[in-house]
DNA sequence: CTGTTCCACTTGCAAAATGCAAGTGGAACA
DNA sequence: TGTTCCACTTGCATTTTGCAAGTGGAACAG
């Protein structure tokens, strides 16, 4: 099914998963920004190149975190979505999120969001799984 | 200080602060493992070479993730640890075992430790913590 | 003081991954 | 039937990685 990692330690096992810089920026996109198409991604802050997006989302999809569907509504485009195993990824994010706005001074992370993060993080998981359900 | 972000995104900035396979298994090392040597990183079960390692500890330490230090017991050595921001990635690290245990069928993780930390995260953080700094 | 050992790297080089730009192929629309 | 759009693919130069061997300095042994 994926490729043999070179360990079962679990957080091996996590980083030889979707562990590289541009696959959790795919993943981002997804949860925080809404996007779903091949197009969406190619824009993102970052600059990710064609074919690493191509390669990534090829890798995420046969380890089971994204799912690619046609567009009902638009039979030449296709959709990434999560799976539930990428739903799961969650948490992780939240916490680079977190990590991250502590320590960048420049952080572009909303103030409300790190304090909702801070007094209510399980509810904050539940809104944010409830919206990628819908 | 350190190598301008691509952008301030709370994400990108842990991504490209600590966020490579290699850097993240050294301080899982230093947590789980407690190594504190050069040749104990080397040593680690996934065979990080030798001038990968030299790369990452420095990178590492010029974040200010990590930090190096004589080893009062033996002059000729240095000892590795974390910082206060190093050790804030502890939450990071639980959230990859986590994920790692639920999804690889094989995993190495104990039973008993992801137990603990669906059962009482705060508790189990507290605890590591507390062992890091004695 | 001199030679050996140990440790923490450094260096050189081949192989793999990345980034950039341009190209391709197939569906849909004009 | 020709044009457009979208999701990739390809080619190639540059960078990073991995492996193996080498170096330099501190400490210890004789």
């Amino acid at each position: 099914m994926k490729k043999e990692k070179r360990s079962h330690c679990p957080i091996n096992f996590s980083l030889e998963s979707f562990g590289d810089k541009w696959s959790l920026l795919i993943i981002r996109d997804i949860i925080f920004k809404n996007k779903s198409y091949y197009g969406e991604f190619l824009d993102s802050e970052e600059k990710i190149s064609t074919n690493i997006l191509a390669n990534r989302l090829s890798l995420l999809e046969r380890e089971n975190i994204i799912r690619k569907r046609k567009d009902p509504a638009n039979s030449s485009k296709y959709i990434y979505s999560l799976t539930e195993k990428g739903i799961a990824l969650l948490p992780i994010l939240l916490e680079l999120i977190h990590w991250g706005a502590k320590y960048d001074p420049d952080t572009d992370a909303p103030d409300a969001f790190i304090e909702q993060l801070e007094a209510d993080r399980e509810g904050l998981i539940w809104e944010i799984v409830a919206s990628l359900e819908k």
